[in-house]
DNA sequence: TTTATTATTGAATAATCGTTCAAAAATAAG
DNA sequence: CTTATTTTTGAACGATTATTCAATAATAAA
């Protein structure tokens, strides 16, 4: 998973994988059929953790306003500490391989549409405990705070300043909160 | 510069670019050293069409901020007509190239904080016209503004439906007229 | 027309790629 | 211990890659 992420799916060697597993080109092939096979698998155990980290912030106590903050506040803390160069393995196998390898592309859009519905369970809570006003619609604004999640993860990669990156988090939350 | 809009740079070999140009190998190395030149090149003149769309924006009559509403349109309407599958050609070749090769990385970096002053003076306008706050800080609006655009850069690329994009663009025009 | 300069050709080169497979090693079963 | 089964090894293969360069053609200068 490291190896892809660091240096994409295309760059990615068999030799590169091979140094990374410690096996050799045979066992990986037995084990994932091909290249792409181990891919897709990567990227499966990648998105399942993050859909986990989602639903487990939901059962955890306190206001989900606030889950939504840390999330954005995360990706925040890990570029400025110089932790991700890397942004993030799905957009950036979307961006890479969508259009060009249809069954990585399903993949990935399914796991897309996945995600929105649970973003949308968290702004559902925050307009249940009264933070987000209960008339907005709850699908437009899980949308709208994708979309930025999506951008902060590329504007990772564009080597910004600690505060760029802050008025863009403090801009989508009071976007949120508000009205 | 289709070419590699299309198939981005590590899937595109010289032989797709002889045939997109119609030269020959040894013309493309003469006129441009090698392949990363002319992808160089290729980047140069995308990001200054975009630049140079923003400035002629300025320069005819209207609203700044139906300006800006119409430039996010723009990117909804053309993933609609699906004449946009391969979204924008410097957020790829970021995603792509930024951390691997430091040259391409250095010019894509750039270019990113340039097209940040260009989305604050079409801000500034806009505050200047009365449609957005004038205490409001035009860097921080412009910094939320373009990460909205990178975002739909990389929701193009997954297969949305149109209300999904235009759900977003309406969050982010209410988000910028409000207050 | 003749000469000098520039541009184009496209086969050849060396390197790297994903993938395979017979041989060897490790493990499990009898 | 012996046999059967599974796993691992790593060299080899064919395909593709970016790049080069002597030969050829086109253009400009004299």
């Amino acid at each position: 998973m490291t190896v892809f992420w660091e240096r994409g799916y295309g760059k990615t060697s068999i030799g590169d994988l091979v140094s990374a597993t410690g096996l050799q080109p045979g066992s990986l092939y037995a084990a994932f059929g091909n290249k792409k096979g181990l891919f897709l698998e990567v990227i499966e155990q990648y998105n399942q953790q993050f859909i986990a980290k989602i639903r487990n912030m939901r059962e955890q106590p306190g206001a989900a306003i606030d889950k939504i903050a840390e999330l954005l506040q995360q990706i925040v803390e890990e570029q400025a500490s110089g932790r991700d160069e890397r942004g993030c393995l799905t957009v950036n196998a979307m961006l890479e391989m969508s259009q060009h390898d249809s069954e990585i592309g399903d993949h990935l859009c399914g796991y897309s549409r996945y995600l929105a519905t649970a973003f949308e369970s968290l702004i559902s809570d925050a307009q249940s405990e009264g933070q987000i006003a209960a008339n907005r619609d709850s699908g437009a604004l899980a949308e709208f705070l994708m979309n930025n999640i999506w951008g902060l993860r590329v504007m990772c990669r564009s080597r910004p300043s600690k505060a760029s990156m802050q008025a863009v988090v403090d801009g989508v939350m009071a976007a949120l909160r508000n009205r």
